[in-house]
RNA sequence: GGACGUUUAGCUCAGUUGGUAGAGCAUUCGCUUGACGUGCGAAGGGUCAGCGGUUCGAGUCCGUUAACGUCCACCA
């Protein structure tokens, strides 16, 4: 550090030093090591070839914050980092890239592409995990995975078989989501509903035999190709004598029967609904009640298949243009009405989803749902906030089996072996050569890879090893806290719990800390499409890693989206070069000053004053960050560090070093001034490492600040507590003192004589030097109650003294009467409030003690105030 | 249709087991103070969305209304 040039802190001179520093020191790398506690926590993994976003520098600050300080206080911290490989997000990304070379897929094959695929992944997996380095994230790089690395993948497929041979996993012909885009399946969880603008068809179907109608609604004429029955509400009075009766497909002519069924609701439409067994999920179940043929008319591009008639080989929407003028011919379009309604969209590309019958496989999910519950309902698994875990059981409650195959070539491949000679399904580990029944050897294996989140789901146990029975699977699962969006609850935390317990017959982790979205300035979610997301390194450029993270982790509370803003982020870096400047004076006084480890003894009363307010702070947010209310913790620190520090403490330290520089009393000031700072520095190390660690390592010290100690309430500062009292007096003195040279108009530039009354001369003898030079007053003198003082005085009134100044000069006695008027009767309510509350008798028999006495005080407090200014406003008349 | 969140100073937000409200920014006034103007000292500004209840006491707990927002389900 440039302590005799540099006036303000320079960040960029500092970061990556330090955190070069951390990296060859091994900080960050752990041991498992049985005779210290663990503390783990294992990262969310971006995607590999993602960039860091807000969002992520949110949570990674966060865990960063509880991994730092976890270590501080001696716990074995292990934080595991690693990425995912986003099954979807890539492989869109890679085919796009090839697209751009005028290549296809199909045309490298799947070999060939997934080639390619890796040679993306090596050429910018490695950005991510750069940026969150610039954030000074303290994880241990010697154990970085990848969802795709051979570790994670052995655990993948250990799963898959496990499951297979319990039976909770099945191949199935279903309907799911079908993105004719990403030409894949996707789960449930991943489809977004979107609010579009369309149509309502009405359509009549000839009923056989008749000349009457059956008349239906539809948003998806299309899928009228589809049909395979009519159902009506067995109640409907309208329409139950059709039961049974068959009405004739329009442009296919094919016979479809009518059925009842209770899904039919009879007050929505035309009371009878189109059943398209294929093409949506609740016609798929009346197909299954009904034993109803299944017809897919459409192919996986979003194109008719050959059972779509004359109109194969259209696109979906081109063929509902057609069919719809054909009905509009044959006269059977009864209406058409303009609606708005909810239409799936796959959640990355945005495209219409087609639910779609295909043959999948899923895992049954009843069963592994219950234990999931249960471990959440009994407290194993702890939410923060707890609101969460009403919608993870939500979520839980109503739990469908889970689609975990995607058409695509990037992820895990199912290790599913199928006999080309016989048929039969081996599902395994290893790679099957011949069949188990017939031992062709005419083996294939599924083409299908698994859902991302099948893998990210074994995130908490694949990155220990598992299977294996690895010293870190023992010593650091289950994990501590897991730290994570609520956006990703359904997507990941229910899905991991669930997993944890059925292959590990554990927890992953104790406690889920869920964050908000980082949202703009103008509390719009950031956004690709807006362009209005910020970059979080732009702003590290600017102002600092140690200015981001506390900008992120002050002024919200966990759950809550936060709104990020350039002014908080301005006084965080100002906060970052007040703390500098701190420390500059610091070393100007006390520079080559070896500070004695246990404190001096001859303290002063503001000593002990700083350190009881130390001790009191220390408590507080240690007890903050342990029930994560981070933002809290950092903002007690703030306060103390920039008030109670740099505002009174090191002014009061200029003065006592001013006094007499040879002192045994400087001394000690001079201790004191690094003693605290070092203590300071502790406390916020965890919240702003960079700065914290640079400035410790330009005071003598025996270890890295990263590994000291964080600091513990001390009960030999707490016995301080009473002189602290007292010298609060004194402040309040300066502060009512330099407020009425304010209100006055009196600068502090003109120095002014003061006498002061009060019961506690002592006290105030004792300090006067800092009443003197903090209010400008040539020495004040300590008066007795009807003493002899000049005529014209300005009086000021705390709980503990008067002060008197003369001035006549400056005082208009009307305006100064009106103003000590102004405070009776602020005071007056005030003890008035206490009063009332002493005079019930309720309050007295219920209320604890020391909110009885406290009220006593303020009362007692005010009646003296009350007194003394009455007095003074009877001078003034 | 169901659930949840938010509503506190001009703005953005804190407020830890209930003990008559705080910060940052903004505004106004005063400071060429030997760490820092990215600073120092001060001031103004709030019936804590409305109503009702529990309690000696409610921003805080319960009920209800309103506005805004989010999630889930989903109507063919």
């Amino acid at each position: 550090m440039d302590k005799q040039i540099a006036k303000a802190y320079d960040h960029k001179a500092v970061e990556d030093k330090i955190y070069k520093f951390w990296l060859d020191g091994g900080y960050f790398r752990t041991k498992a090591d049985k005779s210290k506690k663990p503390y783990s926590i294992v990262m969310p993994p971006p995607n590999v070839t993602g960039k860091l976003h807000m969002g992520h520098a949110l949570d990674q600050t966060l865990q960063d914050i509880l991994i730092r300080f976890k270590r501080m206080q001696g716990y074995n911290t292990l934080w595991v980092p690693g990425v995912d490989h986003a099954a979807i997000a890539t492989e869109a990304k890679v085919v796009a890239k090839l697209k751009e070379e005028g290549l296809s897929k199909e045309q490298l094959g799947r070999e060939g592409f997934l080639k390619k695929a890796f040679e993306w992944k090596e050429n910018y997996g490695n950005i991510i995990t750069d940026q969150i380095k610039k954030l000074g994230a303290s994880c241990d790089w010697s154990r970085e995975r990848f969802t795709m690395d051979q570790m994670c993948t052995k655990a993948v497929n250990e799963v898959f078989v496990r499951l297979y041979e319990k039976g909770l996993l099945y191949k199935g012909e279903r309907i799911i989501n079908w993105c004719t885009k990403c030409k894949t399946s996707i789960s449930d969880a991943e489809v977004d509903f979107n609010e579009k603008a369309g149509h309502f068809w009405y359509i009549k179907y000839p009923l056989e035999n008749s000349e009457d109608y059956i008349e239906i609604a539809t948003t998806r004429p299309e899928t009228l190709l589809g049909d395979t029955a009519i159902a009506v509400n067995p109640t409907d009075q309208r329409y139950r004598h059709l039961i049974g009766k068959t009405a004739i497909l329009p442009l296919m002519g094919r016979s479809i029967t009518i059925v009842g069924d209770d899904y039919v609701e009879p007050d929505f439409g035309t009371g009878a609904v189109k059943i398209t067994p294929a093409h949506d999920p609740n016609d798929f179940e009346v197909g299954l009640r009904h034993k109803l043929p299944i017809i897919c008319v459409m192919n996986e591009d979003g194109t008719m298949n050959e059972n779509a008639g004359v109109y194969k080989g259209l696109d979906r929407y081109e063929a509902r243009k057609r069919i719809v003028k054909d009905l509009k011919a044959l006269g059977l379009i009864a209406k058409v009405e303009d609606i708005h309604h909810n239409v799936g969209t796959c959640y990355r590309c945005g495209e219409t989803i087609e639910p779609m019958v295909s043959e999948q496989w899923f895992v049954k999910m009843h069963d592994l749902a219950q234990p999931a519950i249960k471990c959440v309902q009994e407290g194993e698994v702890r939410f923060i906030p707890s609101r969460f875990e009403k919608i993870y059981f939500n979520w839980l409650y109503n739990i469908k089996d889970w689609c975990i195959s995607r058409q695509l070539w990037w992820g895990h491949r199912i290790p599913a072996y199928y006999c080309a000679e016989c048929g039969n399904t081996m599902v395994s580990g290893e790679e099957v050569t011949s069949c188990s029944k017939c031992h062709s050897t005419e083996i294939s294996q599924d083409e299908n890879t698994l859902d991302t989140w099948f893998s990210a789901a074994l995130w908490p146990f694949s990155v220990f090893g598992w299977p294996d029975d690895t010293e870190d699977l023992e010593q650091f699962y289950p994990t501590d806290t897991l730290v994570t969006g609520y956006d990703i609850i359904f997507f990941w935390v229910v899905r991991m719990i669930f997993s944890g317990l059925e292959h590990t017959g554990q927890i992953p982790f104790k406690n889920v800390l869920i964050h908000g979205l980082v949202r703009d300035a103008q509390g719009r979610k950031m956004s690709k499409s807006l362009g209005n997301g910020i970059d979080p390194i732009e702003i590290i450029e600017e102002y600092g890693a140690d200015a981001l993270r506390f900008t992120l982790a002050t002024g919200n509370s966990p759950g809550n989206d936060l709104r990020f803003s350039e002014e908080k982020l301005m006084a965080s870096r100002n906060f970052a070069n007040k703390i500098f400047n701190a420390a500059r004076f610091i070393h100007m006084k006390a520079d080559s000053f070896s500070v004695n480890p246990d404190l001096p003894e001859n303290l002063q009363i503001e000593d002990k004053w700083i350190l009881s307010k130390l001790n009191k702070v220390t408590q507080e947010v240690t007890g903050n960050i342990d029930k994560f209310e981070l933002g809290l913790a950092a903002q007690k620190i703030y306060d103390f560090i920039w008030d109670d520090f740099c505002d009174w403490y090191i002014e009061l330290a200029k003065i006592r070093l001013a006094q007499d520089k040879q002192s045994k009393v400087a001394d000690a000031t001079r201790s004191m001034l690094i003693f605290v700072l070092q203590q300071i520095l502790k406390l916020l190390h965890p919240f702003m490492p960079f700065i914290t660690e640079e400035i410790w390592q330009t005071f003598p010290h025996t270890t890295a600040l990263i590994i000291a100690k964080y600091p513990e309430h001390e009960q030999k500062f707490a016995d301080f507590a009473e002189e602290s009292e007292k010298f609060e007096m004194i402040i309040k003195a300066i502060k009512a003192i330099r407020n009425k040279r304010a209100e006055m108009n009196a600068p502090m530039s003109k120095k002014i004589k003061m006498y002061i009354e009060t019961e506690h001369p002592e006290i105030f003898a004792s300090t006067s030097i800092f009443i003197e030079r903090l209010s400008n007053s040539s020495p004040i003198e300590l008066v007795q109650s009807g003493a002899r003082l000049p005529d014209d005085v300005i009086t000021i009134v705390t709980t503990d003294a008067k002060v008197f100044i003369p001035s006549a000069e400056l005082l208009d006695k009307e305006e100064e009467r009106t103003k000590l008027q102004k405070a009776y009767g602020h005071v007056q309510k005030e003890y008035d409030l206490a009063e009332s509350k002493l005079a019930n008798a309720n309050f007295l028999n219920k209320a604890p003690s020391s909110v009885v006495e406290k009220v006593k005080q303020t009362r007692d407090d005010m009646k003296k105030k009350l007194e003394n200014l009455s007095m003074e406003i009877d001078k003034l008349k």
